[in-house]
DNA sequence: GTCCTGCTTGGTAACGTTCACATGCACTTC
DNA sequence: GAAGTGCATGTGAACGTTACCAAGCAGGAC
């Protein structure tokens, strides 16, 4: 800036005025300016900048998803990504692959550069370490799952009437033996989930069977394995309710084809409407969810200091056809015993 | 810091070497400094310190993709966010929507905020404006596809090999009459892809009917009404070559069920195995094409000045069903006369 | 006792920018 | 003609940190 200033002979006061668009400055001098930043193709440094203006923030804002390579998280991204250009901010991206370790070396490394706000998809450990920074000014907004003791806005979908919607729908073909195949139980969405089913379940009576029950499958290989304990049963569940989107592509994976039972999955797949049967699945809008977050956290930026709110989005059942075998013909299918 | 240095009793400069972990501290006043960050819950500015420390780089790069919702980047994003993470830096995400003017906007923002190197899936659009930050010592990463006069190190697939193994593997099922389906001409890989498919008919012999070949295709709707076209025509193609995911999801969605035409696509995807027929697709691997862009990028940013290197990463061809509808039966097909 | 060595600690300035205020100058007002 | 008004520009300090160098002090060698 000090170059830029001798070249077109005035201060850098000057300078600093004209390339940060501020009136007071001839239109002469401001063209004698423009020049000289053109000829030496200099660019405001905009850290300094940032910190000199203290009050002002850094136009920096932070997700923090569990894995940035899932489609979903990375739909969420893309659209909170589009929310933030949209208002000339930019995105600093981690992924915690569910590791509180993680999350808080990602954070740290985050509200050490002076973010804005934060968009978190929390692990199970405990966010005591955001105070400071929120104590400091940095905002936060929880999505996907709330955190455990802060009161901070959250964005999450209706997880358990979801689930209980889909269950309730096998139920209501006939399936009776019905698995439950879900992630790690200390993932807040996944009891919601299993909560769920066991909410349809319990409007039609019937008990929870720990056998059809699987938790903590943390991978496509893992959820296969656990399919097959499953059919290896001496009466093995007719229908299976998958609690996320890699349990699904895992027990499709296991599954001779078409599938001998019934399937509805939680979460939406590309391609889910070409297989046969169509797969039945709870979706969820990640574009939703994200901007929804988004725009939470930019009115809190922009000085809203109104009680955290909590918003919950709807999930959809997207009945497609793996939902809709009768139980009483799946015992007929060749491709069921085991 | 100063509060903390006055809480512990000591200088701002002590503080400051106690919190980076220099040396020259004795125990006694390290461990007095490092409880009065505790009570005060003190956080270092990252900001400040890399104003100070011109030399030493901010620990933060960029990935500029063309779409971080689309899985092939999401993948990417995440296998470069490790290999930051593995070093300690972060990292800023942008999609272009591959316009170059976003391009530009957002590359400025990352620029002006100091980042140490840049990993970019480059736009049609010149890229002049990287010289002065070049100039300035920011290392930059060219990946998927190489930027037009610039002399950067670059991470690509084969794409014209790939896109002619994948014809001639249609060829060698007698289809003659095979469709090309791309997006938009002026993005390099689909480029090659046309010009992979060029070799394959030219290789047996056969030239190219420009009533079979379709640019442009932004979307999976455009995709489908291209597809709508093709088969409308008097001698409709056998086989179909998609030239990218997003096509084939719509040539996918627009075709009967099981497809009357033999497919081909370039990208893989979830479930691709699990259609009937199964996909046959030309695969890259985006974890290990992030994954070298992020590790010649940190080669660069720790001092390597060698002359700019470019990479080709091998595609492979995956037979799974859908390419091997031999031509003459296909028009025995009942869903295949228009 | 003097000098030297080595270690711990502090003072000052600087990174690149902008805030708050001062200055200079042309122009108006009575 | 003196004083006031308004605009364009410059000056010095400050944001939070660290580089550089100096100072203080204990211990050992002579």
């Amino acid at each position: 800036m000090k170059d830029v200033a001798r070249v077109a002979g005035v201060s850098p006061m000057t300078v600093s005025r004209v390339v940060s668009g501020e009136p007071g400055v001839s239109p002469g001098t401001a063209a004698r300016v423009e020049q000289a930043v053109r000829k030496l193709g200099y660019q405001r440094n905009d850290n300094a900048r940032n910190l000199r203006q203290k009050n002002l923030g850094t136009s920096t804002i932070a997700l923090v998803v569990d894995d940035l390579a899932n489609p979903f998280y990375a739909l969420m991204a893309r659209s909170v990504e589009d929310e933030a250009h949209r208002r000339g901010y930019v995105v600093l991206v981690g992924s915690t692959n569910d590791e509180p370790r993680r999350e808080r070396e990602v954070i740290a490394a985050f509200t050490a550069r002076q973010v804005d706000g934060l968009i978190i998809v929390p692990t199970k450990g405990g966010h005591g370490f955001l105070k400071q920074p929120m104590e400091g000014g940095t905002q936060v907004v929880c999505v996907d799952r709330p955190a455990k003791g802060l009161a901070v806005d959250t964005v999450t979908v209706d997880n358990r009437a979801g689930a209980e919607r889909a269950v309730a729908h096998l139920l209501g073909h006939g399936h009776t033996r019905i698995a439950y195949l879900g992630d790690r139980y200390d993932i807040w969405t996944q009891r919601e989930r299993h909560l769920g089913y066991l909410d349809a379940l319990a409007a039609h009576g019937l008990p929870e069977d720990p056998d059809l029950v699987r938790h903590g499958l943390r991978s496509h290989r893992e959820a296969r394995a656990a399919l097959a304990g499953l059919r290896a049963l001496d009466r093995p569940p007719t229908a299976l309710f998958t609690s996320n989107d890699l349990i699904t592509l895992g027990v499709l994976d296991g599954l001779d084809h078409p599938a001998p039972v019934a399937i509805v999955g939680f979460d939406d797949l590309p391609l889910a409407e070409r297989l046969s049967p169509p797969l039945t699945v709870v979706s969820q809008d990640p574009v939703a969810i994200g901007g929804t977050a988004a725009n939470l956290l930019f009115a809190r930026i922009g000085g809203d200091r109104s009680a955290p709110r909590s918003v919950v989005l709807l999930t959809r059942l997207l009945v497609r056809g793996s939902g809709e075998f009768r139980a009483e013909t799946t015992t007929e299918h060749p491709g069921h015993q085991r």
